[in-house]
This record gives structure tokens, sequence and C-alpha cells, in this order.
DNA sequence: CTAATTATTGCATTATTTTGCGGATATCTT
DNA sequence: AAGATATCCGCAAAATAATGCAATAATTAG
């Protein structure tokens, strides 16, 4: 790997996470600590990042970090993204909703593989644009109020051409009798079409959204394929979904 | 093997994977690493790719590089986009294409007017996002690999169900017989159907665009309602238009 | 067509850069 | 204050680059 390939993703860590640690890094771009500081020194040198005991953390004055995003519960979702990258192979098509945990997901795409993601989330896409490898296609419409996603009529018309493989969900209640539910009755109708047009779904939640209900239905249990929490699949709470055929990672 | 057939394969290699390493490129093509070197020295120099440590990147200021929001020409694009603004009226619908002086013009547009904006911009669909009285509907469609955009048949498709009153139109090219041409075959075809999808038609570019002319045909003169640019109405090179009943602000 | 000129390439040699390691310091945590 | 980490320093090994030179290929002039 280039030396400047290497620094590249360092600052791309960054941008997503907002800090480093220079062992994790050492680990993930397998160098040696010291490599490892004398990139963020250089880094740091041109005002890009600032160097902290341990790390570094994204520089405050610089223009790359103005658009950074907040994650809520980002650290459970970083579990939750590398157990659902885990189920990524070569040539799928798959499709995604919501900014958080496939935000996150993004970042755990293997680098040799090639995909083609459907997405609604000006989020998702502004960064897929950056991954050369992933073929990006957009479902328009109209822009929601709320989110910066498109939602509604339009959404669910592109998906009836679309047929994925995957359908990675994000989604804040599902509960064992009742299944998935929203607060948000146009983003319910548009989840509940992307089931519809992806053989598989895989359910990302966290565990504490686990027996909550909302008012919008959007789909039962019996099309889910797979729910991914930051617990253990041992959970208790999820042996009531691994009972009626569910698989969970 | 001639030469520019090998550096051509260099810059393909650049284009697809964003890098290559000296040795690899020594293997691949069947010359020492000396010529490889050579090869990356020379095109550096040219400008066309970046020489570093091991091999070479993409160069960062190529045009098909850049990836930030980064606008040229800003003191200029600032002038065009507020004498656009005032052509706005409340309950238009808009359609906008181009990320540098529509994005500018967001900013001019009168906070007490309501719009509907349909674009094929990510920029501008998410700076949009943040203004809750313009109704934003994204076109959907591929990613475009060189610019944040959709393009092509989904969005040509998505724009057969629209009509706008006003399409803001930035082009880099126009002359006074051939009319206005693009760069980028795909843009091109999007661009002519969002002529077709408007009723009246406004083109924004620089003075120095005028005259020039790229490879794919957009539009004839006939289309366009108003040109702008920011140079006064009375320049010499406008008159040309003017004088074919063309608006020039 | 031939000879002279020029450009290209590979090799050997000599710089330069990058990297990891051991040990000395510094910093953080408790 | 002590133990755990993290950092810094220099050094040596490895990788990469630059340079000069000779052999070969391509081009041009006559």
């Amino acid at each position: 790997m280039l030396k400047v390939e290497r620094q590249n993703m360092i600052l791309q860590e960054i941008r997503t996470h907002n800090k480093v640690h220079s062992s994790k890094l050492s680990q993930l771009l397998n160098v040696s600590e010291d490599t490892i500081r004398r990139d963020l020194r250089e880094l740091a040198g041109n005002g890009h990042i600032k160097k902290v005991h341990g790390g570094a953390m994204a520089n405050p004055n610089s223009p790359e970090t103005v658009r950074k995003q907040k994650i809520p519960n980002q650290p459970e979702r970083e579990v939750i993204s590398r157990k659902a990258a885990s189920l990524l192979q070569n040539g799928q098509v798959i499709l995604m909703e919501g900014n958080s945990t496939n935000f996150l997901l993004i970042d755990h795409i293997p680098k040799e593989i090639t995909l083609t993601i459907f997405t609604n989330s000006l989020q998702l896409a502004t960064k897929l644009f950056n991954y050369q490898h992933i073929e990006t296609i957009f479902l328009g419409g109209k822009l929601s109020n709320k989110y910066p996603v498109t939602l509604g009529i339009d959404v669910i018309n592109a998906l009836g051409e679309v047929h994925a493989d995957l359908f990675f969900a994000e989604i804040d209640s599902i509960h064992e009798d009742i299944g998935i539910t929203d607060g948000d009755r146009e983003s319910a109708y548009t989840k509940k079409a992307m089931f519809r047009s992806a053989s598989q779904a895989v359910v990302m939640c966290l565990s504490s959204d686990i027996g909550t209900i909302q008012p919008f239905k959007v789909e039962g249990l019996d099309k889910i394929s797979t729910i991914i929490t930051e617990a253990s699949p041992e959970h208790h709470q999820l042996s009531r979904f691994s009972n009626k055929g569910v698989q969970i990672l």
C-alpha cells in the first residue's frame, strides 16, 4: 500500500469517526504504530488533522470537518454495521434505507467486491459517490422535511423497477407479535415497498428497540431474513425471534 | 508496445484504481521499473497524475477527480446567481442542473416565496433540505462517476413526468451558430431532456464560455429564453444573441 | 536506401525515502 | 507515585528513486 493511500484512509477514518487511535489504525492498516504516528504528524503538519495523545482528531478549523454528522448510538451501530457487512458478496444488488447504521456500513464494504446499491438517502449517495467500485442508483422523489431522504409515491414507483438481493433496513421498532412499525407514515410506506423489492431483508436495530411499537405498520416478521443488533445473538429478547425462524446475528 | 500506448494504459489503470504501484506496472507491462518511473515522471509533468513514492495517484486537481465542493470563478458566479434570482416568482416550479452557480443561487432565493425545485444534484438537494419553504424533488437515477449528480436514462424518464416553469441551466459552452454544447455525452442528453421539460430556459454561463464549442450538442438557441453572464448585458459578444431574440441579463 | 541523429530502454551504481525496532522519555491513569 | 501507554530518537534494513552509460530501436536527412 502506498503511503499517500494509507494517509487518505486515515483521513477518511477521521472524517467518519471524528477520531482515531494509533493502535487501532496500526492493526487496521497493518503497519507499525511508529509509522502511523509519523503519518499523523505529517497530516497534522499540513493542518488536516489535530494530533492528540493516543491518536488524532478532526481539525476543528478544517473545511472538511464542517460536513460531519452526528450519529446517535454510534458505538452500537458500529458493531451492527460490521456484522451486516459480513453478509455482503460480490456482485450483489443492495437496497439501503436509513442514514446512520447504513452510513457506517459503507466503510466496512470490502474494497475488492463490487456492488450495486439503490438508496433514497442523500447522505448515503453522497458518501457512495466516493466509492468508485460501487454503482449507486438514487431513488428519486420528494424530499422529506424531516430527514435528507426521498419518500412517498415517487420512490415507491421507482422501487417497482427494482429487485435487489438484499435490503438493509434500519428500523426503530420491532415487536415479536406486531412486527416492524415506524413513527412516520410516509417512511413506513416506503420501507414496506422496499421489503417487496428485495429477496432478503436484513433488519438492523438497537437491542433497546426490541419490543417497542409505533403507529404505522411496516411489515410482519415473515418478511425478515435476518435481525442484527449490537448484542450477542444469545440475548434473551432475541430468542423469541429465532424461535420463529428468523436468523439472528 | 509504443510508449504512448503504455502511458495510456497507465492512465487507464489510474482512472480505474485511483492509484498505481511502479512495481506492479512493471510486471503488468513487461518493462523495467525505470521505464515506468520515467513514464510517471512525464505524465506528472503534464499534470495528468500525481507522482508519489512507490507509484502514482490520480491528480486531485484534474477535473475528473474533483470531488470537493470548490466553486471555480466564484465571484463571477455570485453575480450571475443574483441576476438569476431576480427571475424567481412565488409558486414557480423550477428545474436546476449543475453544482456551482445554482448552488450559489439557492442562497439568493427570497425567504418569502415558496418554490418547487426539481434537481439531479446531490449537493443542491442536500442544501435545499435546509430550506423548509422550498419543496424539493430529486430526479433519481444512476450516479455519475465524475460529478455528484444523477444522469442518463432514469433521469430522462423521470423528467418525462415534469413540466417546470423555469429551467436554470449551467452550461460551459455556447456558440451563436451551434448553440449549447457539453463535454460529456450523458450530461448533454440529460440537459437536453431538461430543456424539453420546462417552459422557459435560463442559461447561465461565464462570459469566457461564449463562443466555445464542445463535442456533444445540447440545444440550439431557439430553446433559450434568457442568457445570464457576469458581464453587463451590453457586452459586445452578447449582442449577437440579443439580435436573435434572446433576453440578456 | 544508408548513414547519422535522436529517442527509448535496461542495467549498474549511488542517493533518498520509508519503515520497524529497541531503548530512552514523556504522558496518562488510578 | 507507580504502572501502563504512548511518544520520541536514532539506527539499520528494505524499498524506491535518480543518474550516468551503453545497447538498441526509431526517425530523419541526404
